[in-house]
DNA sequence: CGCATTTGACCATC
DNA sequence: GATGGTCAAATGCG
């Protein structure tokens, strides 16, 4: 396993330093004031910075774990603490355990600009499945806070979520505070990334969408304003991730990325692709944008799906060089992809 | 019918 | 006591 885990990194080292070294290629081709805006090509900077804050965090760090989280059910997790009936001792110690759980898991908040024109009630999707909890009215907010937690956490004890609240002064701007890391796997995650439309046989069952829009549509829609709209901006991190992501103050990804594990129904199992506690909680590179109001009520497949049609389409007509480069992390961390795939030079 | 969302209530923390 | 976060029954949808 150490040996595994040791070489995932070098993998990912590779796939960080290649990644920066096109985010310049990406950068230069943008550096002239007439082809792009300056919001791109500070993008691109702080991507590139986030790259190489990344891999230089590898470096420092090596195996270290960021979080701690255990991968599988955490202790207190697998029953509903207030429906299972059991001593009334366990059942309060087993809540408790919860809040202090999570109080102590980590948490990051993003900014998710969703461009004008979209028109949507819901951002983005980042690529798993969420499944909505409750909702709440905050205090001083306009707009009532969403709170959505893995789907796969009867299944696989994920104790990942997130709260998606609207902003008050700009209704077109979400924040989206993430808790915790997916543990789980996310099956879709590891369907082939160019896809064409087979999409609907691939998604869980579970999952029920409500996109009512074209998958094909939806894609570019989601492209078209990704490219122009999108900002994801991580504001702040909470607990020991905040110190080892201090040196990256730019944008990263989002963290939990379901890294290293394979989905079989019931079967959790890590491989030694990645030490998902490492790698999955920092990736300071872009996050894998995805924003579509159609995800806002819990896609799950959809997102993938999304996700690939969008990386099929920039790297095969619309060669956006910046799409490609914008999701590479959520893969190339999966399944030790070669970057050639993406990278082809 | 199964699943996700809604929503009111409960609980912990501040 | 106020507020935020979560639960779970009720509801709705495909």
């Amino acid at each position: 396993m150490e040996n595994a885990r040791a070489w995932e990194q070098k993998t990912t080292l590779v796939n960080e330093l290649m990644q920066g070294k096109e985010l310049v290629k990406q950068l230069q081709m943008h550096l002239d004031p007439s082809s792009s805006d300056e919001e791109t090509r500070n993008m691109f900077v702080e991507k590139i910075l986030s790259s190489y804050d990344k891999a230089l965090f590898m470096l420092k760090w090596g195996a270290s774990d960021g979080e701690g989280r255990p991968m599988g059910v955490p202790a207190g997790m697998s029953n509903s603490p207030r429906s299972d009936s059991g001593s009334p001792h366990s059942e309060d110690s087993d809540r408790r355990d919860i809040y202090k759980k999570r109080k102590t898991l980590l948490r990051w908040t993003e900014q998710v600009h969703v461009g004008s024109g979209m028109g949507l009630e819901g951002p983005f999707d980042d690529g798993y499945c969420w499944r909505k909890y409750g909702q709440k009215d905050i205090l001083g907010a306009k707009y009532p806070r969403a709170y959505y937690r893995c789907s796969h956490r009867n299944v696989q004890g994920c104790l990942a979520t997130k709260q998606v609240q609207r902003s008050d002064e700009d209704p077109s701007t979400f924040d989206v505070t993430y808790r915790g890391r997916h543990t789980c796997i996310q099956a879709s995650h590891l369907l082939p990334a160019i896809g064409s439309s087979e999409n609907s046989n691939q998604r869980p069952k579970q999952s029920q969408h409500h996109h009512h829009i074209q998958q094909s549509e939806q894609a570019q829609e989601i492209l078209f304003n990704f490219r122009t709209g999108l900002k994801v901006r991580t504001n702040d991190l909470d607990t020991e991730e905040q110190q080892l992501m201090s040196s990256s103050s730019s944008s990263f990804s989002f963290p939990s990325i379901p890294t290293g594990c394979v989905k079989t129904e019931n079967h959790i199992f890590s491989p030694p692709t990645m030490d998902h506690n490492f790698m999955g909680s920092f990736s300071p590179s872009f996050m894998p944008p995805i924003t579509a109001e159609s995800n806002y009520f819990g896609g799950c497949g959809s997102q993938n799906l999304m996700t690939s049609e969008i990386i099929s389409a920039a790297t095969s007509a619309t060669n956006s060089p910046t799409m490609d480069l914008d999701f590479p992390v959520e893969f190339d961390t999966n399944f030790s992809f070669n970057s050639h795939d993406f990278f082809p030079s």
